[in-house]
DNA sequence: GTAGATGGTTCATTATTCGAACCGTTGGTT
DNA sequence: AACCAACGGTTCGAATAATGAACCATCTAC
Protein backbone atom coordinates (compact mmCIF):
# COMPACT_ATOMS: atom_id res chain seq x y z
CA UNK A 1 0.00 0.00 0.00
CA UNK A 2 1.07 3.60 -1.10
CA UNK A 3 2.12 6.06 1.52
CA UNK A 4 -0.44 8.41 -0.28
CA UNK A 5 -3.19 5.95 0.91
CA UNK A 6 -1.95 5.25 4.17
CA UNK A 7 -2.16 9.41 4.99
CA UNK A 8 -5.58 9.36 3.28
CA UNK A 9 -6.76 6.90 4.94
CA UNK A 10 -5.74 8.36 8.03
CA UNK A 11 -8.50 10.74 7.61
CA UNK A 12 -11.19 8.25 8.03
CA UNK A 13 -10.88 7.54 11.27
CA UNK A 14 -12.65 11.11 12.43
CA UNK A 15 -15.82 10.32 12.75
CA UNK A 16 -18.98 12.01 14.24
CA UNK A 17 -18.46 10.07 17.65
CA UNK A 18 -14.22 10.93 17.33
CA UNK A 19 -13.68 13.92 15.74
CA UNK A 20 -10.25 14.59 17.83
CA UNK A 21 -7.95 12.35 17.57
CA UNK A 22 -4.50 12.49 19.41
CA UNK A 23 -1.12 10.56 17.98
CA UNK A 24 -1.16 7.30 19.68
CA UNK A 25 -4.27 6.88 19.14
CA UNK A 26 -4.21 7.56 15.38
CA UNK A 27 -1.59 5.03 15.41
CA UNK A 28 -3.37 2.59 17.04
CA UNK A 29 -6.51 2.93 14.85
CA UNK A 30 -4.47 3.21 11.72
CA UNK A 31 -2.47 0.14 12.89
CA UNK A 32 0.76 1.99 12.14
CA UNK A 33 3.62 3.31 14.06
CA UNK A 34 3.24 6.01 15.69
CA UNK A 35 6.15 7.72 14.24
CA UNK A 36 4.69 7.12 10.78
CA UNK A 37 1.38 8.24 12.10
CA UNK A 38 3.64 11.63 13.54
CA UNK A 39 5.00 11.71 10.24
CA UNK A 40 1.70 11.66 8.11
CA UNK A 41 -0.41 13.76 10.00
CA UNK A 42 2.92 16.60 10.47
CA UNK A 43 1.88 16.45 5.91
CA UNK A 44 -1.28 16.29 6.29
CA UNK A 45 -1.36 19.51 8.71
CA UNK A 46 1.24 21.19 6.49
CA UNK A 47 -1.72 21.04 3.27
CA UNK A 48 -4.71 21.80 5.93
CA UNK A 49 -6.17 18.56 6.01
CA UNK A 50 -5.47 18.16 9.40
CA UNK A 51 -4.99 21.04 12.30
CA UNK A 52 -4.02 20.79 16.01
CA UNK A 53 -6.52 22.30 18.44
CA UNK A 54 -4.88 25.00 20.96
CA UNK A 55 -6.11 23.07 23.84
CA UNK A 56 -4.85 19.38 23.89
CA UNK A 57 -2.39 18.57 21.21
CA UNK A 58 -4.82 16.25 19.41
CA UNK A 59 -5.57 16.60 15.70
CA UNK A 60 -9.01 17.85 13.68
CA UNK A 61 -9.69 17.95 10.18
CA UNK A 62 -8.33 21.10 8.69
CA UNK A 63 -10.03 23.79 6.66
CA UNK A 64 -8.22 23.06 3.70
CA UNK A 65 -11.02 20.09 3.02
CA UNK A 66 -13.79 22.88 2.93
CA UNK A 67 -11.95 25.12 0.52
CA UNK A 68 -11.47 21.70 -1.50
CA UNK A 69 -15.19 20.61 -1.67
CA UNK A 70 -16.67 24.26 -2.29
CA UNK A 71 -14.26 24.06 -5.11
CA UNK A 72 -15.75 20.02 -5.88
CA UNK A 73 -19.26 21.17 -5.09
CA UNK A 74 -18.65 24.69 -8.24
CA UNK A 75 -16.89 22.83 -10.88
CA UNK A 76 -19.20 19.32 -10.53
CA UNK A 77 -22.57 20.58 -9.14
CA UNK A 78 -23.65 16.72 -8.37
CA UNK A 79 -24.82 17.65 -4.96
CA UNK A 80 -27.25 20.22 -6.19
CA UNK A 81 -28.80 18.13 -8.74
CA UNK A 82 -28.78 15.43 -6.79
CA UNK A 83 -30.38 17.16 -4.26
CA UNK A 84 -33.41 18.08 -6.63
CA UNK A 85 -34.06 14.65 -7.59
CA UNK A 86 -33.59 13.07 -3.97
CA UNK A 87 -36.52 15.62 -2.88
CA UNK A 88 -38.72 14.32 -5.78
CA UNK A 89 -38.23 10.50 -4.64
CA UNK A 90 -38.54 11.41 -1.20
CA UNK A 91 -41.80 12.79 -1.33
CA UNK A 92 -43.24 10.65 -4.21
CA UNK A 93 -42.13 7.38 -1.51
CA UNK A 94 -42.96 9.11 1.59
CA UNK A 95 -39.34 7.88 2.69
CA UNK A 96 -35.94 8.78 3.04
CA UNK A 97 -33.97 8.98 0.04
CA UNK A 98 -30.23 9.25 0.05
CA UNK A 99 -27.12 9.22 -2.80
CA UNK A 100 -24.06 7.57 -2.13
CA UNK A 101 -20.77 7.30 -3.95
CA UNK A 102 -17.98 4.48 -3.98
CA UNK A 103 -14.91 6.54 -1.92
CA UNK A 104 -12.34 3.58 -1.71
CA UNK A 105 -13.59 0.67 -0.23
CA UNK A 106 -16.81 2.77 1.41
CA UNK A 107 -19.63 4.33 0.50
CA UNK A 108 -20.12 8.55 1.59
CA UNK A 109 -23.46 9.83 1.21
CA UNK A 110 -23.38 12.90 -1.19
CA UNK A 111 -27.16 14.14 -0.16
CA UNK A 112 -30.51 12.81 1.22
CA UNK A 113 -33.64 14.20 1.70
CA UNK A 114 -36.56 13.13 4.09
CA UNK A 115 -40.28 13.18 3.73
CA UNK A 116 -42.71 14.99 6.31
CA UNK A 117 -45.09 12.29 5.30
CA UNK A 118 -44.88 10.26 8.77
CA UNK A 119 -43.97 10.50 12.03
CA UNK A 120 -41.27 8.29 12.55
CA UNK A 121 -38.58 8.00 9.47
CA UNK A 122 -34.79 6.74 9.17
CA UNK A 123 -32.73 9.40 10.10
CA UNK A 124 -29.21 9.84 7.51
CA UNK A 125 -25.87 11.41 8.35
CA UNK A 126 -24.11 12.03 5.21
CA UNK A 127 -20.97 12.13 7.36
CA UNK A 128 -20.95 8.99 8.17
CA UNK A 129 -19.44 6.29 5.94
CA UNK A 130 -21.54 3.14 5.17
CA UNK A 131 -19.72 -0.63 4.39
CA UNK A 132 -20.33 -1.94 1.20
CA UNK A 133 -21.61 -5.49 2.93
CA UNK A 134 -23.86 -4.42 5.31
CA UNK A 135 -26.59 -2.16 3.16
CA UNK A 136 -28.33 -2.14 0.40
CA UNK A 137 -26.66 1.07 -1.07
CA UNK A 138 -23.14 -1.35 -0.80
CA UNK A 139 -24.55 -4.35 -2.28
CA UNK A 140 -25.96 -2.45 -5.13
CA UNK A 141 -22.25 -1.30 -5.91
CA UNK A 142 -21.18 -4.21 -5.11
CA UNK A 143 -23.26 -6.11 -7.78
CA UNK A 144 -22.40 -3.91 -10.11
CA UNK A 145 -18.50 -3.19 -9.92
CA UNK A 146 -15.95 -5.22 -11.59
CA UNK A 147 -14.50 -8.03 -9.88
CA UNK A 148 -11.53 -6.85 -8.20
CA UNK A 149 -13.53 -4.30 -6.32
CA UNK A 150 -15.63 -6.96 -5.22
CA UNK A 151 -12.77 -9.21 -3.97
CA UNK A 152 -11.23 -6.23 -2.25
CA UNK A 153 -14.29 -5.62 -0.12
CA UNK A 154 -15.32 -9.18 0.70
CA UNK A 155 -11.65 -10.14 1.31
CA UNK A 156 -10.97 -8.87 4.17
CA UNK A 157 -12.71 -9.88 7.56
CA UNK A 158 -16.69 -7.99 7.49
CA UNK A 159 -17.76 -6.64 10.48
CA UNK A 160 -21.13 -7.53 11.88
CA UNK A 161 -22.77 -3.83 12.36
CA UNK A 162 -26.04 -5.67 14.06
CA UNK A 163 -26.69 -8.92 14.61
CA UNK A 164 -28.50 -9.46 11.37
CA UNK A 165 -25.32 -8.14 8.98
CA UNK A 166 -24.69 -10.32 6.10
CA UNK A 167 -20.47 -11.26 7.40
CA UNK A 168 -19.97 -14.31 5.09
CA UNK A 169 -18.48 -13.86 1.67
CA UNK A 170 -20.10 -16.88 -0.47
CA UNK A 171 -23.58 -15.81 0.97
CA UNK A 172 -23.37 -12.19 -0.42
CA UNK A 173 -22.26 -13.65 -3.64
CA UNK A 174 -25.29 -15.11 -3.70
CA UNK A 175 -27.39 -12.18 -2.88
CA UNK A 176 -25.13 -10.15 -5.30
CA UNK A 177 -26.41 -12.76 -7.97
CA UNK A 178 -30.02 -12.14 -7.43
CA UNK A 179 -29.22 -8.05 -7.18
CA UNK A 180 -27.80 -8.57 -11.09
CA UNK A 181 -30.63 -9.92 -12.32
CA UNK A 182 -32.97 -7.23 -10.48
CA UNK A 183 -31.21 -4.37 -11.19
CA UNK A 184 -32.72 -3.62 -7.39
CA UNK A 185 -31.09 -4.31 -3.54
CA UNK A 186 -32.75 -4.69 -0.37
CA UNK A 187 -31.22 -5.46 2.73
CA UNK A 188 -33.08 -5.14 6.37
CA UNK A 189 -31.09 -3.85 9.35
CA UNK A 190 -27.95 -5.00 8.24
CA UNK A 191 -26.48 -1.25 9.08
CA UNK A 192 -29.28 0.27 11.69
CA UNK A 193 -31.51 -1.65 13.11
CA UNK A 194 -35.22 -1.59 11.98
CA UNK A 195 -34.45 -0.15 8.86
CA UNK A 196 -35.18 -1.40 5.26
CA UNK A 197 -33.29 -0.39 2.48
CA UNK A 198 -33.99 -0.79 -1.49
CA UNK A 199 -31.49 0.41 -3.90
CA UNK A 200 -30.25 0.91 -7.36
CA UNK A 201 -26.67 1.13 -8.63
CA UNK A 202 -25.55 4.25 -10.47
CA UNK A 203 -23.21 4.92 -13.96
CA UNK A 204 -21.21 7.23 -14.59
CA UNK A 205 -20.38 8.07 -18.64
CA UNK A 206 -18.10 4.64 -19.20
CA UNK A 207 -21.33 2.97 -17.62
CA UNK A 208 -18.83 2.24 -14.29
CA UNK A 209 -21.03 2.21 -11.13
CA UNK A 210 -20.32 5.07 -8.77
CA UNK A 211 -22.31 4.49 -6.57
CA UNK A 212 -25.92 3.89 -5.36
CA UNK A 213 -29.36 5.68 -4.90
CA UNK A 214 -32.02 4.11 -2.16
CA UNK A 215 -34.80 4.77 -0.41
CA UNK A 216 -34.68 3.53 3.59
CA UNK A 217 -38.37 3.41 5.10
CA UNK A 218 -38.51 1.85 9.40
CA UNK A 219 -39.37 -2.38 8.71
CA UNK A 220 -42.81 -2.01 10.61
CA UNK A 221 -43.93 0.10 7.28
CA UNK A 222 -42.84 -2.29 4.96
CA UNK A 223 -45.92 -3.73 2.84
CA UNK A 224 -45.43 -5.32 -0.62
CA UNK A 225 -47.52 -2.07 -2.02
CA UNK A 226 -44.87 0.47 -0.56
CA UNK A 227 -41.83 -1.44 -2.19
CA UNK A 228 -43.63 -1.84 -5.43
CA UNK A 229 -44.08 1.93 -5.55
CA UNK A 230 -40.26 2.59 -4.17
CA UNK A 231 -38.93 0.05 -6.79
CA UNK A 232 -40.77 2.38 -9.82
CA UNK A 233 -39.72 5.33 -8.03
CA UNK A 234 -36.13 4.89 -7.23
CA UNK A 235 -35.19 3.50 -11.03
CA UNK A 236 -37.21 6.25 -12.30
CA UNK A 237 -34.73 8.38 -10.40
CA UNK A 238 -31.96 6.89 -10.86
CA UNK A 239 -32.81 6.98 -14.94
CA UNK A 240 -32.77 11.00 -14.29
CA UNK A 241 -30.10 11.15 -12.15
CA UNK A 242 -27.79 9.01 -14.59
CA UNK A 243 -28.57 11.22 -17.64
CA UNK A 244 -28.08 15.13 -15.76
CA UNK A 245 -24.73 13.52 -14.85
CA UNK A 246 -24.21 12.47 -18.16
CA UNK A 247 -24.07 8.55 -17.39
CA UNK A 248 -25.36 5.91 -19.37
CA UNK A 249 -27.13 2.61 -18.24
CA UNK A 250 -25.36 -0.80 -18.76
CA UNK A 251 -27.61 -3.01 -21.02
CA UNK A 252 -28.06 -5.41 -18.26
CA UNK A 253 -29.42 -3.04 -15.80
CA UNK A 254 -31.63 -1.33 -18.79
CA UNK A 255 -33.09 -5.14 -18.92
CA UNK A 256 -33.36 -6.00 -15.80
CA UNK A 257 -35.33 -2.33 -14.59
CA UNK A 258 -37.25 -3.07 -17.90
CA UNK A 259 -38.82 -7.19 -16.53
CA UNK A 260 -39.11 -6.05 -13.22
CA UNK A 261 -41.35 -2.87 -14.45
CA UNK B 1 9.41 17.09 0.37
CA UNK B 2 7.25 13.99 1.52
CA UNK B 3 5.64 12.04 -0.99
CA UNK B 4 2.14 12.67 0.69
CA UNK B 5 2.92 16.61 0.65
CA UNK B 6 3.44 16.29 -2.80
CA UNK B 7 0.37 14.42 -3.52
CA UNK B 8 -1.62 16.74 -1.57
CA UNK B 9 -0.59 19.68 -3.40
CA UNK B 10 -1.63 18.22 -6.90
CA UNK B 11 -5.40 18.93 -5.91
CA UNK B 12 -3.95 22.54 -5.45
CA UNK B 13 -3.80 22.44 -9.15
CA UNK B 14 -7.79 22.10 -9.72
CA UNK B 15 -9.29 25.33 -9.77
CA UNK B 16 -12.41 27.13 -10.98
CA UNK B 17 -10.86 28.04 -14.13
CA UNK B 18 -9.20 24.93 -14.67
CA UNK B 19 -11.73 22.42 -12.96
CA UNK B 20 -10.06 19.19 -14.91
CA UNK B 21 -6.73 18.33 -15.74
CA UNK B 22 -4.98 15.27 -17.57
CA UNK B 23 -2.48 13.80 -17.00
CA UNK B 24 0.40 15.11 -18.81
CA UNK B 25 -0.88 18.88 -17.49
CA UNK B 26 -0.96 17.92 -14.00
CA UNK B 27 2.84 16.78 -14.49
CA UNK B 28 4.04 20.16 -15.76
CA UNK B 29 2.19 22.04 -13.66
CA UNK B 30 3.04 20.50 -10.16
CA UNK B 31 6.78 19.80 -11.65
CA UNK B 32 6.97 16.49 -11.21
CA UNK B 33 7.32 13.19 -13.89
CA UNK B 34 4.65 12.24 -15.43
CA UNK B 35 5.07 8.53 -13.99
CA UNK B 36 5.49 10.26 -10.28
CA UNK B 37 1.76 11.80 -11.16
CA UNK B 38 0.18 9.21 -12.11
CA UNK B 39 0.85 7.20 -9.59
CA UNK B 40 -0.06 9.96 -6.88
CA UNK B 41 -3.33 10.49 -8.84
CA UNK B 42 -4.34 6.66 -8.88
CA UNK B 43 -3.77 5.97 -4.96
CA UNK B 44 -5.49 9.96 -4.90
CA UNK B 45 -8.17 8.30 -7.01
CA UNK B 46 -8.17 4.97 -5.19
CA UNK B 47 -9.51 6.78 -2.57
CA UNK B 48 -11.81 8.94 -4.27
CA UNK B 49 -10.23 12.18 -3.93
CA UNK B 50 -10.02 12.60 -7.67
CA UNK B 51 -11.99 10.68 -10.56
CA UNK B 52 -11.66 10.84 -13.92
CA UNK B 53 -14.67 11.61 -15.81
CA UNK B 54 -15.98 8.65 -18.21
CA UNK B 55 -15.38 11.51 -21.21
CA UNK B 56 -12.10 12.36 -21.23
CA UNK B 57 -9.80 10.69 -19.17
CA UNK B 58 -8.62 13.95 -17.55
CA UNK B 59 -8.81 14.14 -13.51
CA UNK B 60 -11.35 16.18 -11.34
CA UNK B 61 -11.73 16.43 -7.53
CA UNK B 62 -13.55 13.55 -6.12
CA UNK B 63 -16.13 13.01 -4.03
CA UNK B 64 -14.45 12.01 -0.63
CA UNK B 65 -13.77 15.54 0.03
CA UNK B 66 -17.55 16.34 0.18
CA UNK B 67 -17.91 13.71 3.32
CA UNK B 68 -14.61 14.90 4.67
CA UNK B 69 -16.52 18.67 4.55
CA UNK B 70 -19.69 17.83 5.80
CA UNK B 71 -17.99 15.72 8.77
CA UNK B 72 -15.73 18.90 9.40
CA UNK B 73 -18.43 21.38 9.50
CA UNK B 74 -20.75 18.70 11.87
CA UNK B 75 -17.51 18.75 14.34
CA UNK B 76 -15.64 21.97 13.99
CA UNK B 77 -18.50 24.85 14.39
CA UNK B 78 -16.89 27.23 12.36
CA UNK B 79 -20.01 29.19 11.46
CA UNK B 80 -20.77 29.02 15.66
CA UNK B 81 -17.13 30.95 16.23
CA UNK B 82 -17.88 33.36 12.76
CA UNK B 83 -21.12 34.51 14.95
CA UNK B 84 -19.35 35.47 18.07
CA UNK B 85 -16.33 37.13 16.64
CA UNK B 86 -19.61 38.71 14.28
CA UNK B 87 -21.54 39.86 17.10
CA UNK B 88 -18.42 41.46 18.65
CA UNK B 89 -17.60 43.17 15.59
CA UNK B 90 -21.23 44.67 15.03
CA UNK B 91 -21.19 45.62 18.70
CA UNK B 92 -17.89 47.54 18.84
CA UNK B 93 -18.86 49.55 15.18
CA UNK B 94 -22.49 49.94 15.58
CA UNK B 95 -23.31 48.60 12.31
CA UNK B 96 -23.82 45.40 10.39
CA UNK B 97 -20.69 42.71 10.12
CA UNK B 98 -20.45 39.19 8.09
CA UNK B 99 -18.71 36.59 7.15
CA UNK B 100 -18.49 35.78 3.54
CA UNK B 101 -16.48 32.44 2.21
CA UNK B 102 -15.28 32.20 -1.62
CA UNK B 103 -17.76 29.78 -3.09
CA UNK B 104 -16.95 29.02 -6.68
CA UNK B 105 -16.91 32.52 -8.57
CA UNK B 106 -18.91 34.51 -5.85
CA UNK B 107 -19.17 34.70 -1.59
CA UNK B 108 -21.53 32.98 0.12
CA UNK B 109 -22.14 34.87 3.52
CA UNK B 110 -21.69 32.15 6.37
CA UNK B 111 -22.92 34.27 9.07
CA UNK B 112 -23.85 37.87 9.87
CA UNK B 113 -24.81 39.70 12.85
CA UNK B 114 -26.27 43.25 13.34
CA UNK B 115 -26.44 46.11 16.10
CA UNK B 116 -29.50 47.71 17.72
CA UNK B 117 -27.67 51.27 17.74
CA UNK B 118 -29.75 52.48 14.93
CA UNK B 119 -32.82 52.19 13.66
CA UNK B 120 -31.52 51.95 10.18
CA UNK B 121 -28.94 49.81 9.16
CA UNK B 122 -28.13 47.55 6.85
CA UNK B 123 -29.65 44.01 5.92
CA UNK B 124 -27.77 40.83 5.26
CA UNK B 125 -29.68 37.92 3.59
CA UNK B 126 -27.12 34.93 4.21
CA UNK B 127 -28.78 33.27 1.45
CA UNK B 128 -28.14 35.52 -1.36
CA UNK B 129 -24.76 35.05 -3.24
CA UNK B 130 -22.00 38.34 -3.37
CA UNK B 131 -20.48 39.09 -6.75
CA UNK B 132 -17.04 39.48 -6.46
CA UNK B 133 -16.58 42.81 -8.61
CA UNK B 134 -19.69 44.74 -6.80
CA UNK B 135 -18.96 44.56 -3.30
CA UNK B 136 -16.37 45.27 -0.86
CA UNK B 137 -15.71 42.07 0.19
CA UNK B 138 -15.70 40.65 -3.07
CA UNK B 139 -13.32 43.07 -4.16
CA UNK B 140 -11.00 42.42 -1.17
CA UNK B 141 -11.01 38.65 -2.31
CA UNK B 142 -10.01 39.69 -5.53
CA UNK B 143 -7.41 41.75 -4.56
CA UNK B 144 -5.55 38.50 -2.72
CA UNK B 145 -6.62 35.52 -4.81
CA UNK B 146 -4.67 34.54 -7.31
CA UNK B 147 -4.11 35.75 -10.57
CA UNK B 148 -6.46 32.74 -12.24
CA UNK B 149 -9.59 33.82 -9.78
CA UNK B 150 -9.14 36.87 -10.40
CA UNK B 151 -8.55 36.86 -14.55
CA UNK B 152 -11.76 33.96 -13.86
CA UNK B 153 -13.82 36.48 -12.43
CA UNK B 154 -12.91 39.73 -14.53
CA UNK B 155 -13.23 37.71 -17.93
CA UNK B 156 -16.82 37.22 -17.93
CA UNK B 157 -19.01 40.16 -18.40
CA UNK B 158 -19.61 42.35 -15.31
CA UNK B 159 -23.25 42.99 -14.36
CA UNK B 160 -23.75 46.83 -13.59
CA UNK B 161 -26.20 45.27 -10.29
CA UNK B 162 -26.64 49.43 -9.56
CA UNK B 163 -25.62 52.01 -11.53
CA UNK B 164 -22.49 52.87 -9.51
CA UNK B 165 -21.24 49.29 -10.14
CA UNK B 166 -18.06 48.97 -11.30
CA UNK B 167 -17.82 47.08 -14.56
CA UNK B 168 -14.75 47.54 -16.55
CA UNK B 169 -11.89 45.29 -15.43
CA UNK B 170 -9.71 47.52 -15.74
CA UNK B 171 -10.92 50.11 -13.45
CA UNK B 172 -11.20 47.40 -10.82
CA UNK B 173 -7.84 45.81 -11.44
CA UNK B 174 -6.79 49.18 -10.37
CA UNK B 175 -8.54 49.40 -7.37
CA UNK B 176 -7.20 46.19 -6.39
CA UNK B 177 -3.53 47.66 -6.70
CA UNK B 178 -4.51 49.94 -4.07
CA UNK B 179 -6.58 47.47 -1.53
CA UNK B 180 -3.05 45.10 -1.99
CA UNK B 181 -0.93 48.02 -0.43
CA UNK B 182 -3.78 48.61 2.21
CA UNK B 183 -4.93 45.03 3.48
CA UNK B 184 -8.24 47.10 3.19
CA UNK B 185 -11.35 47.02 0.60
CA UNK B 186 -14.12 49.82 0.65
CA UNK B 187 -16.92 50.45 -2.11
CA UNK B 188 -19.91 52.74 -2.04
CA UNK B 189 -23.34 51.44 -3.58
CA UNK B 190 -21.78 48.81 -5.95
CA UNK B 191 -24.03 46.08 -4.83
CA UNK B 192 -26.79 47.89 -3.18
CA UNK B 193 -27.30 51.78 -3.22
CA UNK B 194 -26.52 53.90 -0.24
CA UNK B 195 -24.52 51.22 1.41
CA UNK B 196 -21.16 51.47 2.08
CA UNK B 197 -18.98 48.37 2.52
CA UNK B 198 -15.54 48.25 4.57
CA UNK B 199 -14.05 44.82 3.74
CA UNK B 200 -10.81 42.57 4.53
CA UNK B 201 -9.26 39.36 3.65
CA UNK B 202 -9.43 36.07 5.53
CA UNK B 203 -6.86 33.52 4.83
CA UNK B 204 -6.86 29.42 5.68
CA UNK B 205 -3.40 27.82 6.62
CA UNK B 206 -1.83 27.61 3.55
CA UNK B 207 -2.49 31.76 2.91
CA UNK B 208 -4.54 31.46 0.37
CA UNK B 209 -7.50 34.29 0.40
CA UNK B 210 -11.06 32.36 1.53
CA UNK B 211 -13.07 35.13 1.87
CA UNK B 212 -13.80 38.05 3.54
CA UNK B 213 -14.91 39.90 6.72
CA UNK B 214 -17.16 42.90 6.44
CA UNK B 215 -18.79 45.45 7.96
CA UNK B 216 -21.51 47.62 6.08
CA UNK B 217 -23.54 50.86 6.79
CA UNK B 218 -25.79 53.24 5.30
CA UNK B 219 -23.81 55.49 3.39
CA UNK B 220 -25.31 58.81 5.09
CA UNK B 221 -23.61 57.77 8.31
CA UNK B 222 -20.16 57.37 6.99
CA UNK B 223 -17.46 59.69 8.38
CA UNK B 224 -13.58 59.55 8.98
CA UNK B 225 -13.96 58.79 12.47
CA UNK B 226 -16.38 55.80 12.02
CA UNK B 227 -14.58 54.56 9.06
CA UNK B 228 -11.29 54.46 10.93
CA UNK B 229 -13.09 52.95 14.18
CA UNK B 230 -14.32 50.40 11.81
CA UNK B 231 -11.14 49.64 10.16
CA UNK B 232 -9.34 49.21 13.49
CA UNK B 233 -12.38 46.50 14.57
CA UNK B 234 -11.95 44.77 11.51
CA UNK B 235 -8.57 43.84 11.30
CA UNK B 236 -8.43 42.91 15.13
CA UNK B 237 -11.69 40.67 14.40
CA UNK B 238 -9.95 39.44 10.97
CA UNK B 239 -6.76 38.68 13.09
CA UNK B 240 -8.87 36.43 15.77
CA UNK B 241 -11.15 34.75 13.28
CA UNK B 242 -8.48 33.73 11.00
CA UNK B 243 -6.21 32.60 14.51
CA UNK B 244 -9.19 30.77 15.01
CA UNK B 245 -10.16 29.24 12.21
CA UNK B 246 -6.40 27.65 12.15
CA UNK B 247 -5.43 30.37 9.38
CA UNK B 248 -2.31 32.52 8.66
CA UNK B 249 -1.82 36.31 7.48
CA UNK B 250 0.22 36.70 4.73
CA UNK B 251 3.58 38.85 4.91
CA UNK B 252 2.02 41.35 2.78
CA UNK B 253 -1.69 41.37 4.63
CA UNK B 254 0.91 41.74 8.10
CA UNK B 255 2.69 44.35 7.15
CA UNK B 256 -0.12 47.02 5.26
CA UNK B 257 -2.00 46.27 8.76
CA UNK B 258 0.63 47.09 10.68
CA UNK B 259 1.55 50.43 8.95
CA UNK B 260 -2.03 51.57 8.65
CA UNK B 261 -2.83 50.66 12.21
C1' DG C 1 8.24 9.42 43.56
C1' DT C 2 6.89 6.08 40.86
C1' DA C 3 4.11 4.10 36.98
C1' DG C 4 2.05 4.63 32.91
C1' DA C 5 0.18 7.54 29.91
C1' DT C 6 0.95 11.18 26.44
C1' DG C 7 3.22 13.88 22.05
C1' DG C 8 7.25 13.96 19.72
C1' DT C 9 12.24 12.65 17.94
C1' DT C 10 16.26 9.86 16.31
C1' DC C 11 18.67 6.94 13.03
C1' DA C 12 20.26 2.63 10.79
C1' DT C 13 17.74 -0.51 7.91
C1' DT C 14 14.66 -1.31 4.31
C1' DA C 15 11.26 -0.78 1.10
C1' DT C 16 9.21 2.57 -1.78
C1' DT C 17 9.39 6.19 -4.84
C1' DC C 18 11.54 8.25 -8.78
C1' DG C 19 12.25 9.23 -13.74
C1' DA C 20 14.26 8.33 -18.45
C1' DA C 21 12.81 5.70 -21.80
C1' DC C 22 9.36 3.04 -23.50
C1' DC C 23 4.50 1.44 -25.20
C1' DG C 24 -0.02 1.79 -27.69
C1' DT C 25 -3.58 5.16 -29.08
C1' DT C 26 -5.55 9.31 -30.71
C1' DG C 27 -6.22 13.45 -33.52
C1' DG C 28 -4.63 16.60 -36.64
C1' DT C 29 -1.61 17.75 -41.02
C1' DT C 30 0.40 16.97 -45.10
C1' DA D 1 -2.32 6.92 -46.18
C1' DA D 2 1.62 8.22 -44.13
C1' DC D 3 3.32 11.08 -40.78
C1' DC D 4 3.85 13.44 -36.41
C1' DA D 5 3.06 15.13 -31.99
C1' DA D 6 0.78 14.68 -27.89
C1' DC D 7 -1.84 11.91 -25.10
C1' DG D 8 -2.44 8.27 -20.94
C1' DG D 9 -0.10 4.77 -19.07
C1' DT D 10 3.91 1.32 -17.96
C1' DT D 11 8.69 -0.48 -16.96
C1' DC D 12 12.85 -1.13 -14.03
C1' DG D 13 17.54 0.03 -12.10
C1' DA D 14 19.00 3.85 -9.25
C1' DA D 15 18.02 7.04 -5.77
C1' DT D 16 15.41 8.42 -2.06
C1' DA D 17 12.13 8.50 1.33
C1' DA D 18 9.50 5.60 4.63
C1' DT D 19 9.91 2.75 8.52
C1' DG D 20 9.88 1.31 13.56
C1' DA D 21 12.41 0.18 17.90
C1' DA D 22 14.19 2.78 21.17
C1' DC D 23 14.47 7.07 23.10
C1' DC D 24 13.10 11.93 25.34
C1' DA D 25 10.38 15.12 27.93
C1' DT D 26 6.10 15.91 29.91
C1' DC D 27 1.88 15.14 32.28
C1' DT D 28 -1.56 12.82 35.48
C1' DA D 29 -2.90 9.51 38.96
C1' DC D 30 -1.91 7.20 42.81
Amino acid sequence: MGTVTKALQLLNHFTLARPRVGLSDMARLAGVNKATAHRLLSELQSQGFVEQTGAGREYQLGPAILRLASLREATVPTREVAGIVLRKLSNATGETAHLSLLTGDMLSTLAHASSAAHGTRVIIDDSEPLPLHATASGLAVLAFSPEEVRAAALAAPLPAITPETLTDPAAIRQRLEAIRRTGLAEATGGFEADVHGIAVPLFDAARSCIGALAVAAPVTRITDALTDRIRTELTAAAREITDLWGGFLPDTVETAWAEAG
